[in-house]
DNA sequence: AAATGTATTGCAAACGTTTGCGGCATCGTT
DNA sequence: AACGATGCCGCAAACGTTTGCAATACATTT
């Protein structure tokens, strides 16, 4: 009924604890015979390390910390699950935990990771994060960070991104070479890179086709559904609603896009709605909606896979960024 | 450029570590001025405790293990952060595995765990398990276990379900009342206990309303929106096609949905639709999904709870299962 | 004045590993 | 026969904590 432990072997085989830790890991001193003996009675006794022991004595760990703002939200749990699968494949195993989007619970979540001394942490920023000091300490302490998705410019780590303003610049292009002159933005309030990114995007696309940039048309909310909800609603009361609308994600696409349904809006014929990230929810809808493809899984393996280069030594822990590419998935939604 | 110490804080003050140690944790034997100076540098320092150093002498860990057949999957997502959110409460960090549903990678997620010294484990198995040893193996060494959704009878932990016979019984019901009299079933193959349940509902409702359990219209595949495609296929095959269908989850309701609407099939004229779950995006397709509601979220905290309750010495850690109630949501395809 | 009590601190062992170093056979070499 | 080399193993310290016990200083009581 309790963890047995590299003691009680030894004293089962009458050897020296060193000699079992020794013969366990094949280290070369050790008679083939006494190994023999050892892996038996570890296997019969179903030994298994103690790693807390292990990384004290170490002092390096074998689990990495993932910090996202929310675990449901398809985008992140996708991502989890590739940076998961690369953990794994590797001997790692990940520490999850989410921010809520609140900088404080960020906070404790970097305290708790570090404390649990994590051999370095990948996270993707709260809406509210526009100080980094807590990701500061926690590099001063010796630990890597990788950012992805929402990273944040000034903090010299790693970061892997997708190519946000080239793909708000398409889906917004997309709009106007539909025929659509009066395109909306709705987008979020706080400090997200991707936000800012997908935001130029959207201004650049049409500066370039030479519509002007109308601030009625643009909508700062959250990131959720009920918030695309609330912005297509203060698009439609306005006296001149637009016929594009180009949403931050696709939770709150698809959020605009239920509530133009139930106002009887036409879609396409009436607004054009492109989303960012393709959750594949954006295929269900009718018409299905057009969006930006954002390849949540490869962002994962990627930023786990930047991080695992880290730790192993294979590379310097200062700030390249992988920009993965993201593409058009044009639907009938525009 | 390296973490704290106690014993950098004691150096620093010119006392002993485990002054430093009772100061810290508030011990009465200390006085309130050296109280008052260990805090001061603690907090300069930004000195966290190891929780390595911690747990071994301690013989307690405050993280919890998960293992989930697959993160991605909204409903596992959605228990994780039910979990997630009631661990952060109680001062726990959970680690997350996903099994991508094979018994070897389960087994080695828990030997992981194990290994990490987890003070318990949340799971719910793969859909190959049959074989439990290596749950049995956790448990003997004192570690407890509750098990989620995919639960295994022959185990005796506390367990958290939804009244899966229920859910689908009633389902069934409703596709009956509604007219239908060739219905049609769409499980997986394999050992899951909500499968059982589920299949047992569905026959029992069946027999209840005086309709034959017809082999040719119970199709074993797998548990995602491809196996629905494919479940969807076969039926329509048949020389006498089903005009009801109840789906083992919502993915799977999906997948045959889209399929169905492909061919043309108007949904529910010819064929009535019903899932399992109430995903997000059941609500998404038009004619929207019915399904029968289970409440993820809850799942998770309930799950947790359970654990923690067992951690915290509050309840034993013997099996009783606790069922939360489903609930039929009727929508646009029944 | 001695004894007792109280408040505050330190010593040292322990948790389960890893690892440098030294010890002791056994063996082959000269 | 003496020597060094080699093979195999154990001692002990260390990682950063916690905690029982002892130690010290001072105040209080009889």
């Amino acid at each position: 009924m309790r963890h047995v432990t590299i003691n009680d072997l030894a004293r089962r085989l009458n050897l020296s604890a060193s000699t079992v830790s020794r013969a366990l890991r094949d280290h070369p001193d050790i008679s083939e015979q006494t190994k023999e003996r050892v892996r038996a009675i570890a296997a019969k006794t179903n030994y298994q390390p103690n790693l807390i022991a292990q990384s004290l004595q170490t002092r390096r760990s074998n689990n990495i910390g993932v910090i996202v703002p929310e675990i449901r939200n398809t985008f992140f749990s996708t991502v989890i699950s590739g940076i998961e699968d690369l953990a794994y494949e590797s001997g790692y195993t990940i520490m999850v935990c989410q921010s809520n989007d609140t900088v404080e619970r960020e906070t404790i979540n970097t305290r708790a990771l570090a404390a649990n001394r994590v051999a370095g942490m990948l996270v993707s920023v709260s809406q509210e994060t526009a100080d980094f000091s807590h990701l500061q300490q926690v590099l001063s302490q010796g630990v890597p960070i990788v950012l992805f998705d929402r990273v944040v410019d000034d903090i010299d780590v790693p970061k892997v991104v997708v190519d946000d303003f080239n793909g708000a610049f398409q889906a917004v292009t997309h709009l106007i070479e539909t025929g659509r002159k009066r395109i909306a933005h709705l987008t979020s309030a706080g400090y997200l890179y991707v936000a800012k990114e997908r935001r130029e995007g959207y201004e650049a696309a049409l500066k370039a086709h030479g519509l002007p940039v109308r601030s009625e048309y643009i909508i700062e909310g959250g990131c959720h559904e009920e918030d695309g909800r609330e912005g297509a609603r203060k698009l439609l009361a306005l006296q001149e609603p637009p016929d594009g609308i180009f949403a931050i994600n696709d939770p709150v696409a698809l959020g605009a896009f239920l509530y133009l349904q139930d106002q009887q809006v036409d879609i396409p014929g009436q607004i054009g709605l492109v989303g960012f990230s393709d959750n594949p929810n954006a295929m269900l809808v009718r018409p299905a909606l057009t969006t930006v493809n954002q390849p949540a899984y490869e962002i994962g393996k990627t930023a786990a896979s930047l991080l695992l280069d880290i730790l192993e030594g294979r590379t310097l822990k200062n700030g390249k960024t992988i920009t993965l590419e993201t593409r058009l998935v044009v639907r009938g939604s525009t």
